[in-house]
This record gives structure tokens, sequence and C-alpha cells, in this order.
DNA sequence: TAAGTATGTTAAG
DNA sequence: TTAACCTACTTAC
């Protein structure tokens, strides 16, 4: 479930069994064997996050920069660490802990310039305490795209993904077509805090909830959801279905290949 | 066994 | 705009 919580989450994950220790590192399928022979035998001294970019830091032999990418899996485990299939592009291992990373779109060792470069073409990270939305705001009210191809677009905000963008855009009941300049600047700052309290919850719980608790299944007197790829959600992933407030049938549509979900009424075309 | 799908990104046309 | 890439799971035949 890879959106910037996951990362974020993963990033605290590695701080939490590797920072500091000396660590194995292996890849039994083969793909970066090189890289991970390189950080073999020295110490995790970093993890940090930005947007869905993880970057592990070995000091003087670089960051092995990873990217989950759509189907990337990061699996924890403790001793003793079962052999390894042959899908593990990485296997980070100490005498306690073992770490197996799955088809990522990315897993390279990268220079300190390399990494400086990542974070520049990235936008803020609602989850960076250091960043601010008003970089976001600059690009958002100057666009003519839409803003849930903004919110989608990592040089405007990084770590959003297809599930905050839909759900963010329902809580404040902004219509996903919305050309970015037509946007309120209080729909911004309130959509801005949204994601960073929405992503924090996500961080903390690893899964991503976004229904307010006075709409819980429970409080509206509906069966508890059954699906299974997240959270209590609003629309994502619920075409066809009723809408939670309005009972209006939620839309899906194609926008730049990715799956959009809104609910018409609770969030009206802006006129013209 | 094959096809389809997924919370993503990049490069080619 | 399309294809390509990476994995695992579900559904169809």
């Amino acid at each position: 479930m890879p959106e910037g919580h996951t990362i974020h989450r993963l990033a605290l994950d590695h701080r939490e069994r590797f920072a500091g220790e000396t660590v194995r590192a292996s890849s039994p399928q083969g793909r970066f064997a090189a890289g991970a022979a390189l950080v073999d035998g020295r110490v995790l001294e970093r993890a940090e996050a930005h947007g869905k970019h993880l970057f592990l830091g070995f000091g003087p032999a670089g960051w092995i920069h990873i990217h989950l990418g759509l189907f990337g899996k990061l699996g924890f485990g403790t001793a003793p660490a079962p052999p390894a299939t042959d899908t593990v592009r990485l296997r980070l291992a100490t005498g306690e802990h073992h770490a197996d990373l799955r088809g990522p779109t990315a897993c390279a060792l990268i220079t300190d310039a390399e990494k400086q470069a990542i974070h520049d073409r990235l936008g803020p990270d609602p989850l960076r305490p250091e960043d601010d939305g008003e970089r976001a705001w600059r690009r958002i009210s100057r666009s003519r795209t839409t803003v849930a191809a903004l919110l989608l677009d990592q040089k405007v905000v990084a770590g959003v993904g297809n599930v905050y963008r839909a759900e963010v855009l329902f809580r404040r009941g902004i219509d996903p077509y919305l050309p970015g300049k037509a946007l309120a600047r209080d729909d911004w700052d309130a959509i801005w805090a949204d994601l960073a309290a929405l992503m924090r919850e996500g961080v903390r719980h690893n899964r991503i909830d976004t229904v307010r608790p006075e709409h819980l299944p429970e409080a509206m007197g509906r069966p508890p959801r059954v699906d299974d790829h997240g959270g209590e959600v609003y629309v994502y992933r619920r075409a066809h279905q009723p809408c939670h407030l309005c009972a209006t049938e939620i839309r899906t549509a194609d926008l730049a290949a990715r799956n959009l979900f809104w609910c018409p009424r609770c969030q009206p075309a802006h006129a013209g």
C-alpha cells in the first residue's frame, strides 16, 4: 500500500530495527547484487523518507534509494530469517531482524548529490515537519490542470497517492475537475492541513482511514465495511455504491491513466 | 493456466 | 497518450 504514509512508516521501521547496527546486505534475486555488496557489513546510519522515496544511509558508502512503485513491498521479520525466495531484490539482516524488499520500481545505491537531486525535484511533503503548502500553492494557483491531476503530481505535492487524493477532495467537497487556478486559497490550506493530519494517522496505524467518527458505519447504522484494501474511506474504490453521506452513486472515471472516484453531489462541479 | 487488477513512475512516440 | 516495468493476489475458463 505505498502512498507517502507507508514510506514514512517504513523509514521508522528501519530506524527501530537497524539504525546504528552493522547489517548484512544481499540480493537473492540478483538485480541489486553489486549495490548490496557495497553496503554489506556497514552500519545503517540513517533512514529517511520524502514523499514515496525511501533513503537508507550507509555513511561514506552512500544511500540505498528505494521506490516501491505500484507493487513493491517491504516485509520485516525476526531471526531466524527464512531462506530468501528468488523475488527478494534486497535483504538486510542483523542477528535480530531482517527486511525483504520485493518488486520495487527503484533500488539503487546513490550519492549524496544524487539524493539531493531527488529532493530538489519533489514538492513539499505533508509529512515532513519543515515543509509547508506554500510552494505547492504557487504551482496550483497558476495551473489550468485539474486539482485531481495536480494532487498526484509529485513535483507539486510529494507523497499523495490515489487514495488520499480521492478522499481529501471528498472531505473538502471539491470537484476533482476544478482547475488549480480556480481553487480558493482557503480550500488549499484546508486540504494541505487535512493531508498532514490524515497521513500522520496513516503512519501511526499503517493504513488509510479517512472517515470521520460521526460517519463511521456504526454511527450511521450501516454494517461495517468488508473491503480489504486499507482503512475506512468515503469514495476510493466505491464506484456505483451509495455515498456514505448523501446516498448518491459514487462516480468513477479515468484521469491520466488512474482511477478517480468522487461523489457528484458532495463535490459539485464548479460553474463554467 | 491465463487474465485481470493494484495505493506508481518513466520513457518513448 | 501508450507502453513498459516490477509482484502477488483474485477471478475466469
